[in-house]
DNA sequence: GATGAATGAGTATTCATTCAT
DNA sequence: TATGAATGAATACTCATTCAT
């Protein structure tokens, strides 16, 4: 019984290896310049083996997008604000951790935003994802500020797609933190008067 | 003499048409994902003549990059800008142009976004064009309102990024105008209060 | 571990099966007038398999000249001379067996007189061979007989050279062994007056 | 008519101009590794033109081979040697020319041993160019020496055949002469001692 | 569960050859 | 005579996938 169960967990254990061999290896070089070969070698196992586990390539794609969420972190950061901080505070600590959190995932990003553009099961993944980050900081504004709720979707969709692309095309390649603080704040503040 | 022209043009209108058809085929499947027979079929060729005229597929992609230049017209619409009429309205109608002119190059701006997710050298173009399609905008607004460079900028990235987003996830399969209206009318007005 | 073991030996199997198909397709048509499909259909295997062993068509060919060699059974022959017989009787035994490892090996002779003239990776180790081959006698002779070293290495070089080429361009297609005996013999006596 | 004769000769030395290209070509490259391209560009001519002179790249071997011969330079010297001299000095003349002569068809001659491993078209001719030969210097030798005609063929083919496989492999890749000096010699000198 | 040998369709690229101009 | 655009079959090599062990 124990033996078995240890056995489940190594196989488990390989499996989510391989799918974060699979996540690196498509993030690095797009999903169809990835080789099973690639991944295998990055997950440590021998080619055949993400047949054991994965009835195609294809599936290791859905299989990481079924892994991750890259909302999670988010919800969290906005459970745990504090009332009592200023509205300004409080979205500067939402967007540092939304590119926190683009850090942390940013294999997933890169590699979404490829796909996205020819994949339309990808893309409508990241639809889902968006207006779900939109939703999450609407719940949260919503009784804060006084705009009309579709005014408000679009200024929190615009501030959070343009932070996005800030991050793909400039923040990720950046050494220091100077820029993205500076861009934060000022993206901050405008948004602020957006909100009036 | 006019035999030879005659030629020469026949000639550089299959080059042109292989180009043409390289830019639908990659905006439609990525670039690795289109084959050199595809894009020879598209062009109504045999596959070899693409090496006649380019050295190899990559080779394709740059000389699109190459003919194909995004801001033209807009630069020409901010040139004919009505200056007695309000910055509202002719906010409203450059970023409707932004929207005929993403339309009207929607395969390059596809291949682009989906290219420059792991290819450097596509990304450095887009970024470029990303950089001018700021400048232009910050030149016609710097002497109109009163806002610091550096704020300036950001304000017209984000709205501009935001946009483009928008365009690539949304707006390009919807068959309607009304929602694309009211997005623009939205956020030109959002965009002014920044503004102020 | 015996089927372990029955497997790796399988595959070595179809390595050396293959490394032969490639000696004889190179023999027979050229080195790049040979195909991988050629190499292939004449190992019994399928197209790709070839680059599961193999990094390279090129990589065949390094293959092939590592694994032969045509000076060892030569050596063997010298090492069993019979010291009381005559000296003619004894290069006689010797050239005989020349001309059966050339009849053996006659593929690999045929590729590398092929390649050498225009790959001068081969040329190389062609002349290597032809080196080894003419310090081997040369080790037999030099004891034996009262000549300059200088002298006797390029007597040497000159019977041996002409032979071969007697070998490729001539007695390969010949179907009696009549004319190569009365070869060898006229050779031998001719050689033995160059060693008085 | 005039006209005519002066677009003939053009015409003639176009090609002639193709002819020495592709000997040139293939002997650097070997036949099949050269491309009709490579051939127009060495002749400066474009691509189409080897078609309207010949009917396919191996036509252009077959117009090389009728176009040179080996053995014109070889006979002269035979006949203008001095017979008060040595034969020893006039067998070092002539091997010396027939090393003058091989450097100077080097591409044809370093083409010809390539392709008549694998081409028995040219194989032929080279046996017949080699057959000529060693008939050339047995006229010569034949009534100066008292051979067996059997054994005096043998043993001119043998060092002439020996001297080639010297030029290809050896000599054509040296700088300087004295090697070759020396080898001439040295074979010159067991060459009489065969022919006593 | 894990290996890696084997498959075979597919892919970018080459190249001899043709032909309209 | 000369050009070079166009053809299309061929070729080295790749790669997702299968499967016996």
């Amino acid at each position: 019984m124990k033996m078995r169960t240890n056995r489940q967990l190594k196989a488990l254990e390989t499996k989510n290896r391989l799918i974060d061999a699979a996540l690196r290896t498509f993030s690095r070089k797009g999903f169809s310049q990835s080789t099973t070969k690639d991944i295998a070698k990055e997950a440590g196992v021998t080619d055949g083996l993400i047949y054991h586990y994965f009835q195609s390539k294809e599936d290791l794609l859905w299989a990481i997008l079924d892994k991750y969420t890259l909302l999670h972190s988010l919800q969290e950061v906005l459970n745990k604000m504090d009332n009592q901080a200023s509205l300004e505070h409080n979205l500067t600590v939402y967007f540092h951790s939304l590119f926190r959190s683009l850090h942390e995932q940013q294999d997933l990003i890169v590699m979404c935003f490829g796909e996205a553009q020819h994949n339309s099961d990808v893309r409508k993944r990241l639809e889902g994802v968006i207006r779900q980050g939109v939703e999450l900081l609407h719940a949260y504004l919503a009784p804060r500020v006084r705009v009309a709720t579709h005014d408000l979707l679009i200024a929190i969709r615009n501030i959070q797609t343009a932070m996005v692309l800030y991050f793909l095309m400039t923040d990720r390649f950046a050494d220091n933190e100077t820029d993205r603080n500076k861009y934060i704040e000022t993206s901050v503040r405008q948004f602020l008067k957006v909100l009036q």
